[in-house]
DNA sequence: ACCCAGGGTCATA
DNA sequence: TATGACCATGGG
């Protein structure tokens, strides 16, 4: 069957190792990964270079900072006054958390879950590339690219569906799954925007069977008891 | 003037 | 389980 490991050496022949996620440290991680919910990461940058200049990316001091500060600093990535309280609720998880050294996966992962403005891919994003611990992020880029290749019927294909068939077929290495999810979305960033078939992308220029050979198209085990 | 971007929550059927 | 409204800025 089609291994899904050739698709991300194929991305990594193409692009090269991307070396996520773009921050300084762990905790710029969980702030960009709030920050980013649906919107344009130009726009998280912004947010974050008003945030690092007002000293105010750390722990403590963003969560000593009044909330109408924090809502200015952050305005230019949307949602702010949303945002503004998400970063601070998950801002207490992360001290009480953090390093989370033996701290089992899955009970990072409730924890963060439990965290009001933190859903599973925020939830993911935090795991693997602030706590770097192995756990595959799931996000519309993903969706849609696997889509695209065959392996989902529908680009709305249940995120815990989409991240249990990835990890069933890819090892949990940490340098793995970071590098995967970033190339995923820096090639999607680029092509997967329109057409479901840009003929820019260095994808199409392999026969479709290069990827989807073998592979029948993935339905929910939901829906088909496995 | 429109559409969308590295989501999540809540109400409703 | 599955839509739809809402949150809000900036770029194409």
């Amino acid at each position: 069957m089609l291994e899904l490991n050739k698709v991300y050496r194929r991305l990594l022949n193409i692009y090269g190792p991307q070396h996520w996620w773009p921050a300084e440290t762990p905790f710029e991680v969980l702030v960009g990964a709030i920050l980013t919910q649906n919107t344009a990461w130009k726009n998280v940058e912004r947010a974050i270079r008003n945030l690092k200049e007002m000293k105010l990316l750390q722990p403590i001091a963003l969560l000593s900072a009044p909330l109408e500060t924090l809502e200015q600093a952050i305005k230019p990535a949307g949602f702010y006054r949303l945002k503004a309280k998400r970063l601070k609720e998950a801002t207490k998880a992360f001290k009480e958390l953090w390093p989370a050294d033996h701290m089992p996966l899955l009970k990072l992962r409730s924890r963060l879950l439990q965290v009001h403005g933190i859903g599973p891919e925020t939830a993911d994003s935090i795991i693997l590339y602030a706590f770097e611990k192995p756990t595959f992020v799931v996000d519309t880029y993903t969706k849609r690219f696997f889509h695209r290749l065959g392996f989902f019927k529908s680009e709305k294909t249940p995120y815990e569906v989409v991240k249990r068939f990835v990890e069933s077929q890819i090892p949990p290495n940490l340098q793995l799954y970071k590098e995967f999810h970033a190339l995923i979305v820096e090639h999607s960033k680029r092509f997967c925007r329109k057409s479901p078939h840009c003929d820019e992308c260095p994808l199409v220029e392999c026969p479709r069977s290069f990827f989807t050979a073998g592979i029948t198209t993935f339905d929910h085990p939901s829906s088909a008891s496995r």
